[in-house]
DNA sequence: ATACGGTTTTACCAAATAGTTTAACTGCCT
DNA sequence: AGGCAGTTAAACTATTTGGTAAAACCGTAT
């Protein structure tokens, strides 16, 4: 006799959507008492107010990444190169983003909110942000130093895939707005996903690799 | 005897800044009011309400932008190449972004709140998600015909300079939060622009050129 | 049946807030 | 002085909304 569905779980998934569409400010508890057919004093029976029920709804979508990112990042291993590394690392981010669509909305809202759980964001995407570009870093140096890399700063390279890989998501809503203007048969497919991924870190290897053309000074 | 200070550009001015902390819907106007020291009533003689204010502040952002863009625009010459043509495009981006960073933080929230006005917001930059687009797909469409330049999705290429470009200031408070967390000591100052530019610009010119490297099958 | 936890219903409170109104004030022009 | 446009002050309305209170409802286990 499992509850697949507690009320909780249910509140949750209605708030989760109504904070994601309107936001901590724009959200209404009625609307959420609608969303999920229950009634608005459940809502403060469960979770006593508003800013708790926030909180909880926070929590539950990072927490939610970091089980994805952590069950990918398993399989990184110390003695993979560098371009194993980078798609590893550009793989993860699409492909956990993708599966969580709404992730990048809720968590650009918060940034333009001035973010009060900003800090705490980022250090659930800790695992991305810090650790992994460590790893990466290390091979960088090391390739720097053997000359097969071109020297160039790991924040500038960090801030470059991870712009490619989340202005993906960021850009969808733009995407797909001119794709109503002007058709250009864009599907948000898993091909398209696919070959995003390929594209980014095709992108990034040339890019740090060390001058093959002798276009620069 | 020329006003450089009318109330209503005092009023936009305060408007402004609180549009862009708050949003929308979390803005006060009694706020708005008491940041230019103008009474709440003036706001209701000038701006017949708190949407129409807002619609003003959209327009007065959306056009300041437009001119920035088109001011840079001019300096394009159709004869250039595609280095040339890529690197002003990343710098107008980067360079006006910059001296409008409030904008970004503007838009996003925009998107987030699902952007009535997206269609407008998308139209207004138009002139870098379409004219300049047009004129280096010619380029690159050349360039793969003679062979210079790999087979590449338009979409995907300006996906990740967009992307680069943009995820810089999107990037910024995080990496302002950590640089508190584990100081690194990164600077938004022009040096480091500059640098973002030639770096986006590097790693946007390797990614398009024909296989110099032979890492891919 | 009955007692009980979870749930609904309904009504209500208190605060915040957009917007209105009206009278008074202020500087400027004639 | 008198008038006028712009501006302020302050009280007020109407509405929304988060949150509370209390009574009734309902299925279930004892």
């Amino acid at each position: 006799m499992v509850k697949t569905e507690t009320p909780e779980s249910r509140i949750l998934a209605g708030a989760r959507q109504e904070f994601i569409e309107h936001g901590l400010g724009g959200a209404r508890m009625q609307a959420i008492a609608d969303r999920c057919g229950v009634n608005k004093a459940l809502l403060h029976y469960y979770f006593r107010s508003k800013e708790r029920l926030y909180q909880a709804v926070l929590q539950e979508i990072v927490q939610t990444m970091r089980n994805a990112i952590d069950e990918q990042l398993v399989t990184m291993n110390p003695g993979d190169d560098i371009r194993t590394l980078l798609h590893r690392f550009i793989a993860v981010y699409i492909r956990t983003l993708r599966s969580n669509p709404d992730f990048p909305r809720f968590m650009l809202r918060e940034m333009a909110d001035g973010g009060t759980n900003l800090s705490e964001l980022i250090e659930s995407v800790a695992p991305m942000l810090k650790n992994i570009p460590i790893e990466i870093n290390r091979r960088l140096s090391a390739g720097m130093e053997s000359g097969r890399i071109k020297r160039i700063s790991p924040l500038h390279l960090m801030l470059n895939i991870l712009g490619m890989c989340i202005f993906t998501f960021i850009a969808r809503p733009i995407v797909i707005e001119i794709n109503k203007q002007m058709p250009l048969g864009i599907e948000f497919d898993a091909a398209f996903f696919d070959m995003r991924i390929e594209t980014i870190l095709d992108m990034a290897m040339h890019g740090i690799a060390a001058d093959p053309l002798s276009d620069k000074g």
